[in-house]
DNA sequence: CGGCCTCTTGAGACAGTTCAACCTATGTGG
DNA sequence: CCACATAGGTTGAACTGTCTCAAGAGGCCG
């Protein structure tokens, strides 16, 4: 694909989640996959349950997960937590809150994580250095506002059926552009009390649906790993259509 | 503040509510107010229930509204709406439907308004013409998808009252940065349909609701207009913090 | 005048919550 | 190696917030 003459560690990032996860929008060039590279210095390991961005405080930094799980989420008055969306390898961590003076939500890992700090700097650079790279980082933004709409429409809209199918879809569908998982399941590392909160129904009732869905023959969620177990009827179930995420194929060629 | 030879449509833009709104980000510096002027040709009227942006077509333009109000939503595959966020006038109209192939979501005009059609050309241009205001659409932006965070966590985690008077409070102090209405209330074009669907209600209960809040003495929506009665003792019963909204003064001087 | 849209209220149904108990696996200190 | 604590998951029973259905009232417009 590239020179053999690059360092080892960029060839590993040239297969790196976020890579892919942007090659579904541009094919990038040189500029840009040299630009890719600089975002990825800087790595970081943090261990479950640590808070990498706090809600409320100023300057803070943002990441691109490279591996594990994260989750992005805001504390309610009443004690309540809603989380707003799940990070996996590809994603960024915080991007929203590089424009604001406080960052208005928090990121927490969810299991033992490795994610590269990424400067403002860095993605201003991007827009003169390399222009592609920078549309397909505000492709990524607006792709992760997409799925916020469409939790918005979950939690509104649906019920705790559809909701809980649609979201596991969802996870399903952004987990297979990464390369991990596939049509048959995947991986996954959330408790019922992280659906839960994502969801906006409780624990319990949760684990309610889960068991429907399994004893219904459409989906297991179990010992850390989601099988499909009937896409098509999950689908309907779930009136799930892949659009939003816009993912067939890059656009600028 | 400027040049008096300017011509009277550009005076007029100066006072724009979009201006209004940026300053709150940004001091905009000359460039930026002449990029602001672009953003204003093409200006073009339409009537209520007109669909601007339509959910699942391509090439769609934005627009910034200069009057009037409007809603973006997403229709479920049940034929239920869920209204994703209000547009009042300073506001982006399908913002993020520009960098995407299909747009996510539709939105429709609810009062008459008028809207300027923004190119994504426009914005393209900003950025090396005007970085400041790129920077300022680029906040807005944020501040918008914030906004749907919100949303979210008022569906996900609050009561049918706790949302109610969080959507209005919000609405009340979105109004007051481009300056309409104040501390008493606002003008309101909404019906209680559209509460309803903003706020994952259905319209019996929203009204409901309403009534509850009249006879507590919190607020009154009713003949177009929202009159806030007892602001502290509605901030605390919805949680209402506004920091998410980051609009307190300019952060680029 | 009739039709439509918005708002209002009541009664009954149901989806989802809360509380409480119990189970299993895993980890920890004595 | 046992005693105990903790985290995640499972199930039942009672409760409640919100929905659905139904009916009617007022205003506006063709």
């Amino acid at each position: 694909m590239r020179c053999p003459c690059l360092p080892k560690a960029a060839i590993l990032i040239l297969q790196s989640a976020l890579t892919k996860k942007l090659s579904a929008f541009v094919s990038l060039m040189d500029a840009d996959l040299d630009t890719l590279v600089r975002f990825h210095q800087r790595r970081r390991t943090f261990l479950p349950g640590h808070e990498l961005v706090h809600e409320g405080e100023t300057r803070q930094s943002a990441f691109v997960l490279a591996e594990g799980w994260a989750c992005s989420f805001k504390m309610l008055p009443s004690g309540e937590r809603q989380i707003v969306d799940i990070q996996v390898p590809g994603d960024f961590l915080g991007l929203r809150s590089i424009l604001f003076r406080t960052s208005d939500h928090s990121v927490r890992a969810v299991t033992r994580i490795e994610a590269s700090e990424v400067l403002s700097s860095d993605i201003l650079n991007a827009f003169s250095d390399a222009p592609r790279l920078a549309a397909a980082v505000l492709w990524a933004a607006s792709r992760d506002e997409a799925m916020v709409v469409e939790h918005l429409c979950n939690l509104g809209r649906r019920s705790a059926e559809e909701r809980t199918a649609h979201f596991l879809l969802e996870l399903g569908a952004r987990l297979k552009v990464v390369g991990i998982g596939d049509m048959n399941g995947f991986a996954c590392p959330l408790t019922q009390y992280h659906l839960a909160d994502a969801l906006g129904l409780s624990a319990v009732h949760v684990n309610r649906v889960l068991r429907r869905l399994r004893e219904d023959n459409l989906l297991m969620f179990r010992d850390g790993h989601v099988s499909i177990l009937d896409f098509e009827r999950l689908r309907d179930l779930a009136g799930f259509d892949a659009n939003y995420l816009d993912q067939d194929g890059p656009l600028l060629r």
